[in-house]
RNA sequence: GUGACUAUGGUGUAAUGGCAGCACUAGAGAUUGUGGUUCUCUCAGCGCGGGUUCGACUCCCGUUAGUCACCCCA
């Protein structure tokens, strides 16, 4: 018989893992809302062109990693490859920037076709947080700090990279300077950088090339070419975090790799971890790009695939797994709802056999077994047997639930 | 997209080109209502397609998938 693999770069995510999936998106849930945050849902698909416009035509992403097809009506959609355009477009769709403020948050799968690897997969997982409204530092402050949260609930010790790369009238006079002291250059550089010159050259800062990195190491700073405003909100940031008791490097070659990014920029590396486990930044001009009013905004995304490999999880025992001598099954369901009501985890065992019942819930690692049989029936009592010390004793039926 | 390596029951692993074994798991059982230790039995496999050969799990080519690096990114 045939059988079917999930898809190329896709996984199925059961047992163990799904238990620590839902852990990271439930602390990353509980965070968000503390902070405010509102959840929003928004379509796995959407016009390819929000893409395009958001992400920038250049970018790797849209060149090549986009799954993009037309529907029957040969409209071109694209599986969503982040989840930062789509809150905006639904943001401004929904009317949700009228009062301003507006925080919102969102989990879900994103999709880049790209070849799979170690902590890459074509279907992967975010949850993110995006603040509409606030110009100042405070936005960016709130939301590196409930990212930070975020990762140190869930144990990760992470090092946050802080840059900013100006607003759009500092970026445009560096990105000059920097091209022109790169093609001064040229010829020591990768042809790589020779392309991302041409493209988006604040990319080049980027580039992994050990040659590289050594002329670009004397490369005018983003830090020098900034504009008094953009100089002045970054130091706040800065010492915004230091008051928060967040600590940070500065790396002025941190860029980003989609268009819509400006002003302060970050990412959050896990120990050990080759790639960042969160990131995010300021996008002041996406809403307006979309549409919208000119309502600047700050957010960040943590990948939940790569965050759930460094969790220190152990998984919870089930709690009561009821077992039958010879009861019959109408008792135990009735008292296993009892039971469930009280919240805990109850499995009825489906074996007749007392024996084998037992070796189910020890092979199943349930906590305690629940024996129900003629005697119990007729006493009204329940027989708990905790199957890691092998004790065993009786007690009656309303005691029991009691002391749950 | 480029390059390298890998592919045997559900899992982990063997077999100079000559009958595919082993361990774990799973299922059934070892006289009455007591499991995680023992014993017996059972189920289950060469990713796919070509080629070389008397004969291919083994060699060659292709393909698919996985892993790793590059690229890029959460």
């Amino acid at each position: 018989m045939k059988t079917y693999n999930a898809p190329k770069g896709t996984r199925d995510i059961a047992g163990e893992e799904a238990a620590r999936f839902s852990r990271v998106s439930r602390i990353f849930e509980e965070s968000a809302r503390l902070y405010g945050y509102g959840l929003i849902n928004t379509p796995i698909f959407e016009d390819t062109a929000l893409f395009e416009r958001t992400i920038g035509g250049a970018s790797d992403i849209v060149q090549k990693q986009m799954y993009t097809f037309l529907d029957k009506a040969d409209r071109s959609l694209t599986l969503r490859p982040e989840g930062t355009a789509p809150v905006a477009r639904a943001a401004i769709a929904g009317g949700l920037l009228r009062p301003l403020p507006c925080r919102l948050y969102y989990s879900g799968a994103m999709f880049r076709y790209e070849k799979p690897q170690k902590d890459r997969k074509r279907q992967f997982f975010q949850v993110g947080a995006e603040y509409f409204g606030d110009k100042s530092a405070f936005a960016d402050l709130e939301v590196i700090s409930l990212c930070s949260t975020v990762l140190k609930k869930l144990g990760l010790d992470c090092e946050l990279k802080l840059n900013s790369i100006g607003c759009s009238k500092c970026r445009s006079g560096y990105e000059k300077k920097l091209t022109a002291f790169a093609e001064k250059k040229i010829d020591g550089l990768c042809d790589d950088c020779g392309e991302r010159l041409r493209v988006n050259p604040l990319r080049i800062l980027d580039c992994k090339v050990e040659s590289c990195k050594k002329i670009l190491a004397e490369a005018p700073d983003v830090s020098e070419a900034l504009c008094p405003e953009c100089a002045d909100n970054f130091g706040q940031i800065k010492q915004g975090l230091r008051d928060r008791k967040i600590r940070f490097n500065e790396d002025v070659k941190l860029v980003r790799g989609l268009d819509y990014y400006n002003g302060c920029v970050f990412e959050f590396y896990a120990q050990g971890a080759r790639d960042a486990v969160a990131a995010g930044g300021r996008y002041d001009g996406l809403v307006k790009l979309l549409g919208g009013e000119d309502v600047p905004a700050a957010g960040f995304a943590i990948g939940v695939d790569r965050v759930m490999p460094l969790i220190d999880f152990s998984a919870d025992k089930p709690d009561y797994m009821l077992v039958s001598a010879g009861a019959p099954m109408d008792a135990l369901a009735a008292f296993a709802d009892e039971i469930r009501d009280a919240g805990k985890v109850c499995v009825i065992s489906s074996k007749p056999k007392l024996k084998n019942a037992l070796k189910e819930a020890s092979a199943a690692s349930f906590r305690f077994a629940l024996i129900m049989g003629e005697d119990e029936i007729k006493n009204m009592t329940v027989s708990v047997r905790d199957m890691e010390k092998g004790e065993q004793k009786t007690l009656s039926r309303k005691e029991f639930l009691e002391r749950l």
